[in-house]
DNA sequence: AGGTCATTAAGCCAACAGGGTATTGCGACC
DNA sequence: GGTCGCAATACCCTGTTGGCTTAATGACCT
């Protein structure tokens, strides 16, 4: 018996990671990928996969409206979310909102490969039903998301505040807020934190 | 006629990126792929590729000197040399030491496609002797690099100054220099652009 | 209505980061 | 043997960053 799999998952690196290992195992079939929740919910509909591994991106509520969504059109689907692990607050809440559990997703680039199998390994244990929810960390708010992605494009807290139409205080107030959420130390380190989970493509501009 | 194609590129993304692009078009066979410049002197010898695509990390001086070396065992192996938009000093010693051309490099990571197929019709166009040489802007020193690495680390310079056992003042005035060199504002730029071409991987730690 | 929380903002203050400039020592190149 | 570039160091000075604290507003929940 095979596992017909849905990647919803907007970071692309994430989503070939997943697509080629779980090919390597008969175990699993993929039968469709996607970067958007709407699609994800139309193409459950359409493809009736068994399992829904779909990423939580930071801020983004409209992936857990899709999961309800998901959930009546498919109810025999099962939902997996993805996420990183600093973000476990995201989590509660999509397994709030019906999934049944969640993996570690992992931005890995250098070494994609090692990084995939630790994925698939969480992969395996998960659809064996290994499910369990650690406490969370602090959440970013939306805003300061909106704060992280341009520091991690490397705009100042001037730069920002004009971009965003705000006081510089009211950014150096954010990135404090970020950092000590994140347990990071500088704004580096938090553009690269940002990178690392796939919050900024690390690419253009 | 298919061309055999060698990969030596130390950054994975880019190998698998090229990788996979390559097997799309029935013109290219990648006969092999390794991520050090002495591997692929040796894998040279034993695969006689047409063509040798060859990542040139920004420092090391390893990457040139295989160039010839390649050019001693296997003569009629053409050399191109893959290289990011700032770094083009790279690649005219890479010319100087017998490469035939050169790439624009892409790490791209969210739109993956995307950029292979940018890369791959410089590929295309490299094959058909479309080459030229653009003016190279400054070039890092060796030391630069190690710094550039830890800023791209999310280290601060009193870190750096204790990782490498040297003075903090030392490291200002190579993060000064960097983002003369780079013509950046800030060390968060630096250390998103280190990621970007690849010089640290965006993992561990 | 009262509590919680996100957002915006401010002030203070210490530390850090970066520009500019200069000096020294070292090895390579001519 | 002089010149050149790199590495390392230092000093000054300004601007940015970030911790800590306080507070007003508005949304949403109960």
């Amino acid at each position: 018996m095979t596992f017909r799999i849905l990647i919803a998952e907007d970071h692309a690196v994430v989503r070939q990671g997943l697509q080629v290992f779980l090919r390597l195992d008969d175990a699993f079939e993929v039968i469709g990928e996607t970067s958007s929740s709407q699609e994800a919910v139309e193409m459950t509909r359409q493809l009736k996969p068994v399992v829904v591994l779909m990423g939580l991106l930071m801020p983004v509520q409209s992936d857990l409206e899709a999961i309800p969504m998901i959930e009546d059109t498919a109810p025999e689907t099962e939902i997996i979310a993805l996420t990183d692990i600093l973000n476990h607050g995201a989590v509660v809440s999509a397994v709030k909102a019906g999934a049944i559990g969640y993996l570690l997703k992992d931005t890995q680039s250098d070494d994609l490969l090692r990084s995939i199998k630790s994925v698939a390994g969480q992969v395996t244990a998960m659809l064996a039903q290994d499910v369990r929810i650690p406490d969370s960390p602090e959440t970013l708010t939306e805003r300061e998301v909106d704060v992280l992605r341009l520091i991690a494009q490397g705009f100042s807290n001037r730069e920002i505040a004009d971009e965003l139409v705000l006081g510089e205080k009211t950014i150096k107030t954010h990135v404090s807020n970020i950092l000590s959420k994140l347990q990071l130390a500088s704004r580096t380190q938090a553009a690269l934190y940002a990178v690392r989970i796939g919050l900024v493509s690390i690419r253009e501009e």
